[in-house]
DNA sequence: TATAAAATCCTGTTTTTAGGGGATTGTTTT
DNA sequence: AAAACAATCCCCTAAAAACAGGATTTTATA
């Protein structure tokens, strides 16, 4: 039986690399690429793929999303995240999300395609060095926030104040600021400052900075 | 006459991926690939390319600082910047240490063709978004700080308070609020919480945290 | 050597955040 | 059904940052 691939990434050096790696095996079938969210969901109207890779970062959505999205839609379908990283807060909300493995680029064609076979066999891959990685974060600090906070924290870093986000959220000030705390508390930092770079860092805060 | 081109770049799939896309050009000899700089430099003991695609991101030493090393010894070899982001601060660095061009990871085929032309003829390449990207910036705000201002940035990055950074750099609070209050002008912005955010998405922050 | 720019310091006031306590109402999850 | 979590709200105090308006000295640079 033949396994069927498809890869959603937005750099093309990465999906043809992938491509020409799988391009000799047989057990394996090159199903073609999007290289962002909504053009994956429009192939996969017409289609289904066995295995996804799938990029975290897309330029529409984040990897994270989609592959949450696609689980909903096709839980059959099984999805290896793919990054350039090893970062444990990524990997593991794509593992929340469903997905069943995670890939660095760095990957050999060895591990891509065994992979690729672990996944279909219904078991959950992960790159050496991100296994690693697990471990080793395991004690440390993956600040898991709610929709709310997230909601707060992005507001927070548009330069609004806590009265500002009241206003816009509907809630009160106070509430704003227990929002605050508790993110203060779960990124273990003490000020704003603190906050934001942290949260920039692990790209919790988009790049592109809307306007007000 | 054919071009012998070289790689670093420490994921597989973007070295394979590249190896692709150039398997077909006859004007283009494929010289092999490094994964880091120390190889890279042991390799250019054996032999010299024409060009050289070269990641910012390398396991052991940062791209730029390569880049400077291979050019020192090897003034005639021409370097292509590879990478994922679009990130003008990068991108000058790279051009600053002798770069000749400066190529993103979604490039096309053709776009990888007519860099390693271009650089060759001696010339400068540019991918088309980054491009824009320098263009775009050239207006706007690239605020211009001075060293004792990027100082008092970095430690507010860290998370100290006025007080602190004052102790810190022997000279007195009010000196802090001062720079603090031309960090904010400069920036356009009027908190701490949007200085943050933009200050490390132009990279003036570092990325890895240091202690305290 | 003017002149500009950078770095230093000051006195105020107002606004915002941080830190310490709570508490209530829903909604998941076990 | 109980426990845990999420979201909401409150009080109070202290610390820090933002805003306004200065000034002096040192260091580049035209």
């Amino acid at each position: 039986m033949v396994i069927k691939v498809f890869i959603v990434d937005d750099h093309y050096m990465v999906i043809e690399g992938i491509r020409s790696l799988l391009q000799n095996e047989k057990s394996i079938e090159w199903m073609g690429h999007a290289m962002n969210a909504a053009s994956c969901m429009a192939f996969l109207q017409q289609q289904q793929p066995d295995v996804i890779l799938m990029d975290i970062n897309l330029p529409d959505m984040s990897g994270i999303d989609l592959c949450k999205e696609v689980k909903m839609k096709y839980p059959s379908i099984h999805i290896i995240g793919l990054s350039s990283f090893n970062q444990q807060s990524f990997i593991q909300k794509m593992l929340d999300n469903g997905a069943s493995g995670y890939l660095l680029k760095n990957a050999t064609r060895e591990e891509l395609v065994y992979a690729i076979e672990t996944v279909i066999e219904g078991e959950i891959f992960l790159s050496d060095e991100v296994e690693l990685t697990v471990q080793k974060n395991e004690d440390s600090k993956i600040p898991i926030i709610t929709r709310r906070e997230m909601e707060v924290l992005l507001l927070i870093a548009d330069g609004l104040t806590n009265n500002e986000i009241a206003i816009k959220l509907f809630i009160s000030t106070t509430t704003v600021d227990t929002h605050r705390k508790n993110l203060l508390a779960k990124f273990e930092v003490k000020n704003t400052a603190s906050l934001i770079r942290m949260a920039a860092q692990i790209q919790l805060i988009p790049y592109i900075k809307p306007k007000n």
